[in-house]
DNA sequence: TTGCACGTACGTTTTTAATCGTACCTTAGT
DNA sequence: ACTAAGGTACGATTAAAAACGTACGTGCAA
């Protein structure tokens, strides 16, 4: 009995590239991989072949990470999870590993980082002072 | 003229593994490769071999991202950086890549999940009104 | 009605990360 | 001196991610 990916690692992370793919849909709505890859290598210098991005996306599609409608001949890709749970899971991944787990940790290292702007620290503020 | 991976991307972050190693390190100050490899897989049941955490911490040496003193049979290593300027590099990247570089977007996201206790909000609360 | 622009399918290759095994060195205990 | 325990070195392998190229299908415009 041959085991596949997706039997497995269910909630696995997306990788790097996966994530690019994902925002671009979740910002635009469900599109084409022609749209996706133009997005993804407009300006940019070194351009990656339509190929690849198809691929990527295909590939994408078996890991049940995007869904696609096949009823016309240009796919339709959107993604099988919704932005918030996404980000959201990637997140607390990211504070458990980093931070123990611990926002205000995280918070911490945030003040002691020039490159915080104040004003977005009085949002952060203004944000929880309405709880 | 060989170039060598040094030479080109000198701010990469840290792959999973290696930011183990790191955290290892950053905690417990400089020690050998079998002190790390011990602590990494004491309790674990799939443990990994030890020429393969030996082999990595090379690697990472080899990066520029560990410093060792071989002066002694039992090489001592340690992080080439420390910590906060790591994880700050590394939490910015995720910021840019996640909330378009805003910290109160991603706030914003962490107020939305049910994970984030209402203590830990407290904490950062009572943080920023420190300013 | 042909040919070309544009699409999919998918095996292959390249690159990087992760892991392993074998050879060999050093030191303490006997 | 001998050996066992524990260390380093490093090429090789495996696994996963990223990128590519070739084959082939479809429809529209000259």
């Amino acid at each position: 009995m041959k085991l596949n990916k997706q039997d497995i690692g269910k909630d696995a992370a997306p990788t790097k590239s996966e994530l690019e793919v994902l925002q671009v849909l979740w910002k635009q709505g469900p599109q084409t991989v022609r749209f996706v890859h133009d997005v993804l290598n407009g300006q940019k210098a070194e351009a990656i072949q339509y190929t690849s991005t198809l691929k990527l996306m295909q590939v994408m599609t078996e890991k049940g990470m995007l869904l696609r409608d096949e009823t016309n001949m240009k796919h339709i890709y959107r993604p099988a999870l919704e932005e918030d749970k996404t980000k959201g899971a990637m997140l607390e991944r990211f504070v458990d590993n980093m931070y123990e787990g611990s926002v205000s940790n995280m918070m911490m290292a945030l003040l002691g980082n020039d490159k915080t702007s104040r004003e977005e620290l009085e949002k952060v503020k203004a944000l929880l002072n309405k709880l």
